[in-house]
DNA sequence: CTATTTGCAAATGGTTTGCAGGATG
DNA sequence: CATCCTGCAAACCATTTGCAAATAG
């Protein structure tokens, strides 16, 4: 998965992206960009405060700030089938991810492919709607599990 | 949208549809599958004890009800941005709804076409991921918002 | 020096469970 | 009449907020 500049840049000096993005530099926020970008998959706000604990910063600061990265559209939302949401620092030129989701490991791969821009194409003129995004994520049993569970029922 | 046999039966007789399926039957159960069915939407447990208000149905009846469904898999489960968890019940020859989703009013349309399927057998071949599904959902603003919102910014 | 951020602790709100009485098969 | 369902109340847990001290600009 190649980054854009904006992450490339956030992974390589938050403070230069916070600067950008016009919001205070403090060393929780450093750390909270640097762990957003450092992340293979979307992050559950557990996730992201457990990865700062050497950090210490508190789960409220947390909570405060990805909030808001949200209403500043830096971040995007994910609400999966376990019921946690998780977020993921939007890349500039590729606000775009699909992914591939293992039931049973959770282990997550993204997709390039997106052919459904045609159907957004589609609805619009149809339907009238405007402003028009999507959602796409595939789950399934990886390789992997697959040989882990020689005969057990199919999950969920 | 043309309703299945079974949806259609529990339409008309939420008392069969539940002794098909190896549950018991009571007045609750019968009022409960009959408000999922009458919902052109998946529905939050809130809404569906809302509908229930006249039955007098306790909400852990109503949660361990749809639980229980969940787990037999006779319900779908719908994870949208706004957090919220929706549950619809599966119709047997039509497992699969695809929505569009109205980002201020809520209004949702169903969507029949999908041409995912395609991509999900390649991802199969590719990835070596088996009992592949997805969920597909679009979101915009539908006509009716975007003239009750004359030059307001655009939402989330 | 002013406005924002942070930690702490408490409030919130949706979800989930224990238990005793009631209904079903 | 054994099993499962239900209402009620309490527990749970992730999220959200209030406030006073600390920090950035």
């Amino acid at each position: 998965v190649n980054h854009s500049a904006s992450t490339s840049a956030a992974f390589a000096a938050p403070e230069q992206w916070l600067r950008h993005h016009q919001l205070r530099v403090t060393d929780r926020r450093k750390a909270l960009i640097s762990a957003l970008c450092r992340a293979s998959r979307p992050l559950t706000l557990q996730e992201l405060h457990r990865q700062l604990k050497n950090a210490s910063c508190d789960f409220a600061t947390v909570f405060r700030f990805v909030t808001l990265l949200e209403k500043q559209k830096l971040v995007e939302t994910h609400h999966w089938d376990d019921g946690l949401v998780r977020y993921e620092i939007i890349e500039d030129h590729h606000h775009h991810h699909h992914y591939l989701i293992c039931r049973e490991c959770q282990t997550v791969k993204e997709i390039d492919e997106c052919t459904v821009s045609r159907l957004e194409n589609h609805l619009q003129k149809t339907c009238g709607y405007t402003d028009l995004s999507h959602k796409l994520e595939f789950s399934g049993t990886c390789p992997s599990c697959q040989k882990k569970r020689p005969n057990r029922p199919k999950p969920r």
